[in-house]
RNA sequence: GCGCCCAUAGCUCAGCUGGAUAGAGUGGCGGUUUGCGGAACCGUAGGUCGGAGGUUCGAAUCCUCUUGGGCGCGCCA
């Protein structure tokens, strides 16, 4: 695994301020902190630093004058660098040479499909639990964003060096099952010929009556003559499976798959729950009041201290998260990730609160909120509603836009703004979708190279292809965003923002088709053709790899 | 009432945690093909970064206030 580009030009700049310091140049009595950008305008060069402003104060001199040393000690003595100079208040631009950038594509043939794997994971442990609808009902499209924000994030920590785990927690307790058997077993009476009332807060979507139809077909009317408890336990316990097993397919037919699903019934099972309450005890963080137990959080980052314990003896919803994120830290992960929907964002504090006791604070216990989807069709927002319309469940948009469109719209906006769905963009298979700008860069590619083969052209090797023969300027910014994907790849994982890899492909193929117009790939020249094919092949590779991490499938032909 | 999020081109959004003349896509207008995939490419128009102060060499970015929108504040889950 090589250095990332900008780590390579911060050791040169780093060398030169310590000639310049041996030198008496400059006075440095710290080493600064060097940040590398790219110039605001490609033509200045590859890499900028400011590095000369942020030393204006401590060395006492002109930002431009610090630049000027600096740029003298950079170019001293070094074949990566082509030029530095300074520009405008004190920027330094640094061009890098032509050798430097096809010993750098080098290395990216060396390491094939592995390029863009990083380290900065560290190999740590890391959960990442996502979706985590109550199994009352079947995923609608918010949860989908979840779905895929949640399942791109764990792919691309695990590429950026994460030992990653998924999960998804399954909420089997308390009143809300009780209501979806309640629910069922009433359509159920209602289908076999029976009068009933219905109550407001059941749960009144069709699916409820198509689960309770399933038992007729399979049993017939027979639960009719059990007692009222036994039957709400049958269809307690069916409804569940059954929804669970719906949502399991909705997520399976979307890519997702998760590493456990963790029942929040078991918590009750190993006595976690206790146990996660006699801790809290001990560390004096539980008082009765009221009849209730209560949790004290309210002198940390909650406005107030929450019941765990109603009067009746139930436990609350917070009680068995707080059991099931114990569990979570028991179980020895670096990095605990939830991703909950936004409209959960009232119940941060808490759950914060709760994990600082536990030796959990923000750095290795995280919330990302994903924000709502907002579903357009034909220019008006399709109500979200569960009476009214018909597309807002998961499986019904992908049914209608597909499942790489879905993917890639949930995930090349930021997670955590708004998202406007366009129904009828998504499913435009034109040049208005932006997936199948990505996706058609990669078929084009597999496309050159199946002219290539018809041509007898062989693969290109390493060993045999002369990258000297790269030498249009297209080319250098196609290796410069190339090589730039093990970057894009570690920042993104470190700020957790998958929406940039996105951004990324799309930048790195714009480069891609604007080449491939103005030149030409297989000619004649057998030796240029070589080098072109082998960066197409990084290319490629590169392309395959960003969106394997979006979970966007990568087609050779469209 | 208190708290969180958002506001950038007609529309949808980026903006690398304080840097150079604020960028893409889409839509508008005008172009590009006897050659590897035109699902592409090139050009052009489009902005008081919601508003007002402040911090400094420098602010879309940080602070305060303000306006408009979304959401949350249960012994619900």
């Amino acid at each position: 695994m090589t250095r990332p580009m900008k780590e390579t030009v911060k050791q040169l700049i780093s060398d030169a301020l310590d000639r310049a310091r041996a030198k008496g140049d400059l006075n440095l009595a710290e080493t600064p902190d060097i940040i590398i950008e790219e110039p605001k305008d490609e033509t200045l060069g590859d890499f900028a630093t400011t590095l000369a402003m942020q030393l204006a104060r401590s060395e006492k001199k002109n930002p431009k004058v610090i630049a000027e040393v600096i740029c003298g000690f950079l170019k001293d003595g070094n074949d990566a660098i082509d030029s530095a100079q300074v520009a405008g208040p004190g920027f330094i631009n640094i061009k890098m040479s032509a050798d430097f950038f096809r010993k750098r594509l080098r290395e990216v043939v060396e390491q094939g499909r592995d390029f863009g794997r990083s380290d900065v994971g560290q190999n740590k442990k890391v959960l990442v639990e996502f979706v985590s609808a109550n199994p009352t009902g079947p995923l609608h499209v918010g949860h989908g964003r979840g779905a895929a924000v949640g399942h791109a994030l764990s792919c691309l920590l695990n590429m950026a060096g994460y030992d990653v785990s998924t999960e998804y927690y399954i909420n089997d307790v308390g009143n809300q099952m009780n209501m979806l058997g309640r629910s069922t077993w009433l359509r159920y009476k209602e289908l076999a010929g029976h009068k009933v009332t219905f109550p407001d807060d059941g749960y009144k979507g069709d699916y409820i009556r198509d689960i309770a139809q399933q038992v007729i077909d399979k049993d017939g009317t027979r639960h009719l003559d059990k007692p009222d408890e036994d039957a709400l336990t049958f269809f307690r316990q069916f409804s569940k499976d059954s929804i669970l097993e719906g949502i399991r397919n909705d997520l399976k037919e979307f890519r997702v798959e998760f590493d456990r699903w963790f029942s929040e019934a078991s918590l009750d099972e190993d006595d976690s729950v206790n146990r996660a309450i006699n801790w809290l005890r001990d560390k004096g963080f539980v008082y009765e009041k009221d009849g209730a137990t209560w949790v004290k959080i309210s002198e940390s980052q909650d406005a107030a201290d929450r019941v765990i314990i109603k009067q009746g003896g139930e436990r609350t919803y917070f009680c068995s998260d707080i059991a099931y994120h114990k569990n979570k830290v028991d179980r020895g992960y670096d990095l605990i990730l939830d991703l909950w929907g936004a409209d959960h964002h009232g119940y941060v504090p808490r759950m914060q609160s709760v994990l600082k006791a536990m030796g959990y604070g923000e750095e290795v216990f995280k919330i990302l909120l994903v924000q709502f989807v907002a579903l357009k069709r034909g220019g008006k927002k399709v109500s979200m509603s569960t009476r009214s319309g018909e597309f807002e469940t998961l499986s019904d948009v992908v049914a209608e836009v597909g499942v790489d469109a879905t993917r890639f719209f949930f995930l090349m906006r930021s997670a955590d703004s708004h998202l406007d769905f366009d129904l009828d963009l998504a499913k435009k298979e034109s040049p208005e979708n932006p997936v199948y700008y990505i996706q058609y860069a990669h078929a084009r590619i597999c496309s050159v190279f199946r002219t290539a083969e018809k041509q007898k052209v062989p693969f290109p090797e390493l060993d045999t292809t002369d990258l000297s023969q790269l030498k249009e300027a297209e080319e250098f910014a196609l290796i410069k965003k190339i090589l730039a994907y093990r970057e894009c790849i570690e920042k993104s994982a470190l700020t957790l923002e998958v929406h940039r890899i996105a951004f990324y492909l799309h930048e790195l193929v714009a480069i891609f088709h604007s080449y491939y117009k103005q030149h030409r790939i297989v000619t004649e020249d057998r030796e240029r053709t070589l080098a072109r094919l082998l960066l197409l092949d990084c290319l490629r590779n590169v392309i395959a790899s960003g969106l394997s991490i979006l979970g966007v499938s990568v087609p050779e032909k469209m």
